[in-house]
DNA sequence: TTGATTCCCATAAAATACCATGTTATACCA
DNA sequence: TGGTATAACATGGTATTTTATGGGAATCAA
């Protein structure tokens, strides 16, 4: 009986007044199973916050000293972006992790977080701008996928 | 569950009177775990001290001698830059550093250092020039998406 | 001595672990 | 199938630990 290590679906959880969010139960049971720790990150393309368990940066790690040379001006600039704002988060007993103000801010979340899983990795979204970018998803596909205009709307 | 050697995050922690500093409990951590000191010199490219534990030197040393490559000699060159510059730094009870005039004075730093993760080693700006260096990285990422894309999947 | 470095102690603030409770979802049984 | 008991979960509050940082005494070198 295999286990999935799929993040998936879109769940709500409240912030409180230290930061302070639950993580989803099944995120919780992947990360458990993988390592003890996440690892979260001011998205480079959106208003979200990213996460993944620490060994998806480890590959990563091991990728840029394989392919490229200890001087490289490349691998600089990207390891510093990329190490440079990612944190480790682990959770307690009952399951929380306290996100930074930083992080917050970048992602515009006040009192809700959203999680949405992406496989390997899921997003934390304000309501309002997932509702946003869920919706222009779902505009994305509609002009890129004629076959399906009709069902929608 | 194999624990993960990265150096993540950007802290920044003051500099005393005497010249001491925190370093980040998280670094701190990683440190201990393979060894009891680290290793500082003065950035080769950027006003900014590098860090690192004294085993990527020994990788360093490692690939330059097995090196075939056709710039070996520029490596070499370089090679002998760090090595020369390198010295080691253990911290006391309270995980406290005591750095060099030398490497203050090119990381033109005063009385606040700030600690940034770049994976396999890290790097300690000072305050006005990390906040210069972060702007121009994230304004280079924006007008060049393309290779990211691999590093974002 | 003086000046600097190391070690130790003190403390405030921040991060983390723990406990309690209401609610929701799940399992179980008639 | 419906109803109830049970377990899991999110969430608020509190206690404990960790961490950064200041200051002082001890050690050492010039």
């Amino acid at each position: 009986m295999r286990k999935s290590f799929l993040f998936l679906d879109t769940v709500a959880n409240k912030v409180d007044a230290k930061g302070r969010v639950s993580l989803p139960a099944d995120y919780r049971a992947i990360v458990k199973e993988l390592s003890t720790e996440i690892v979260c990150y001011r998205s480079l393309t959106a208003p979200c916050i990213e996460g993944c368990t620490e060994d998806l940066l480890e590959k990563l790690a091991t990728d840029i000293e394989n392919s490229t040379d200890f001087f490289s001006e490349t691998q600089d600039d990207l390891t510093n972006l990329i190490f440079g704002d990612a944190k480790r988060f682990s959770f307690d007993s009952t399951g929380r992790i306290m996100l930074t103000e930083k992080l917050l801010k970048h992602a515009e979340i006040t009192d809700t977080a959203v999680f949405v899983g992406k496989g390997r990795k899921f997003q934390i979204w304000s309501e309002k701008n997932w509702e946003a970018e869920e919706a222009r998803l779902r505009e994305k596909i509609k002009l890129n996928r004629p076959s399906l205009k009709e069902e929608n709307k």
